[in-house]
Parts: C-alpha cells; structure tokens; sequence
DNA sequence: AAGACTATATAGAATGGCTATATATATCTA
DNA sequence: TAGATATATATAGCCATTCTATATAGTCTT
C-alpha cells in the first residue's frame, strides 16, 4: 500500500482520468484501480464516495442512475467540461513534480519492482 | 501553485531526496525547492519545520547545529539509513503512481508547458 | 537605532481521508 | 425460505496533517 499522503494526493486526478476515458460508478472506480495498479492502490468506499460527491458539488462531475442487469442500480458518473478543465490543470502539476523528482534522482533511480 | 494534496505528497519525498544529496537546513530547502519547481511549489516554515520535526523524531533524519558565516545559526538535516530505506520505498511507490497515471494519459497528454 | 533579512519554532485553525456502520437489492445454497 | 454472500451506495465522527498566524532572535545595512 502507498501511503496515505500520496493516495490522498491520486484520489482526484485518477477519478477524472478514469472518467475522461468513459462514464464509470463508485464500485467499479475501486475495482479498477486496484487492478490499474497491481493492488497497490485500494481505495474504500468510505474513502471514494465522499470525493466523487465533493467534486460532484463542485461541478466537476455529473451523475445519473442505472439499473444493472444483475444487482443494485449503479450511480454513473460523468466528466464535465470543467472537469476536463482541471484534468488538465492537475496533468500539468503532475507533470512538473514527476519533473523535479526525477531531476533530484537522475542517477539513483529505484531499482525495478517486481511484479 | 499545485494542489494542497499533491504538495502534501510531494513534502517527505522531496525533503528526504534532497538531503540524500548532502545536508541542508530548512530555509534552504525551501529556496532550493522553490527554484527547483521553477516557483510552483512554496513551502512556508511553518508547513516544513514540523515535517522536518516528524522526520527526525521517526529516525528518517539527525541534525546539528552550525553557525553561519552570515546571519543566525542554522540546523542542518542529514539523513539516516533508516531515512535512504524509507526514501527507497517512496521512489517505488511514486514510479508505480507514475506508470499508472501515465497508462491513463496515454494518447492525451497535457500540452507543455510555457516557461 | 531602525528596518530588512535570515533562521527556527509552535499553537491553533482548517482540511480532508478513513473507520465503522447502515441500508438495500440480487443471487446462491442448505 | 431462511441465511449467507456479493453488489452497490451513503454518511457520521474520528483522526492525522497541513497551513495561518505569531513569536523569538541574531545579523547586516543605512
């Protein structure tokens, strides 16, 4: 598991990437995630519902209710053209810090991680 | 300036990477991060001290004090083998973090950016 | 001797993720 | 048909952590 500063730091960037590539619900974010990520991000719903709801409020998502073919009824979400706004103001900021950590790093990068 | 969450990611990596280059003391690391992010980001000593703080008190880093050639003395950081392992584990957590947004990117990349 | 700059420190406010718990539908099985 | 399991969303309250504001003090310049 990452740790909790840098999970809290992922949790709105990888919601919006998720959704620019496709309408998704809270349940499928988590799964997808995990598996994006080896496992090394797992998100609960305690930690996901609040946030889509919060940048739902902010009007950076809209949402819409299905029925499943199986199960619950789903809560969709969808990006926002403000969405995609701050997708692409959080991508800049990414992009700048993955910059300074890796001029910091230029020769000791980590070793590869296995599997 | 990037977002309250992604500073507060950034803080223990970047302190910990930059004193893995030779000891420095707060005021320093603030200007040296300031220019290294090209101003984006700013630490304020009252956001870095108590991080240096929580740092040294993990065992992550030591310090001493030194008197200045100009000015009022200065605690200087050095950071342990404890503070390398947990760097360590950092640069795995954030390459992983990268590899994940990137996959999501992938054909949208944010544009570059200006100066 | 006043003002600006360097340098560290910390109390308290504000923010925001996480644990724990609740609710509800659908499916499987004993 | 009762109980267990999986899917699916919701939220109150706790807790960890950053940030604002403020304090202290030595040095340098004018």
């Amino acid at each position: 598991m990452i740790s909790r500063a840098l999970n809290a730091a992922v949790l709105k960037p990888f919601i919006l990437s998720l959704l620019a590539r496709g309408d998704s619900y809270g349940y499928e974010i988590i799964q997808h995630v995990h598996d994006l990520t080896g496992g090394r991000i797992e998100w609960t719903a305690g930690t996901l519902y609040p946030v889509l709801h919060s940048l739902e409020s902010d009007g950076l998502l809209e949402s819409y209710w299905q029925p499943a073919q199986q199960g619950p009824r789903r809560k969709f979400y969808r990006i926002t053209s403000a969405g995609h706004k701050a997708l692409r103001t959080e991508q800049a900021d990414w992009v700048s810090v993955f910059r300074a950590m890796s001029s910091l790093w230029s020769g000791s990068l980590p070793a590869p991680q296995k599997a």
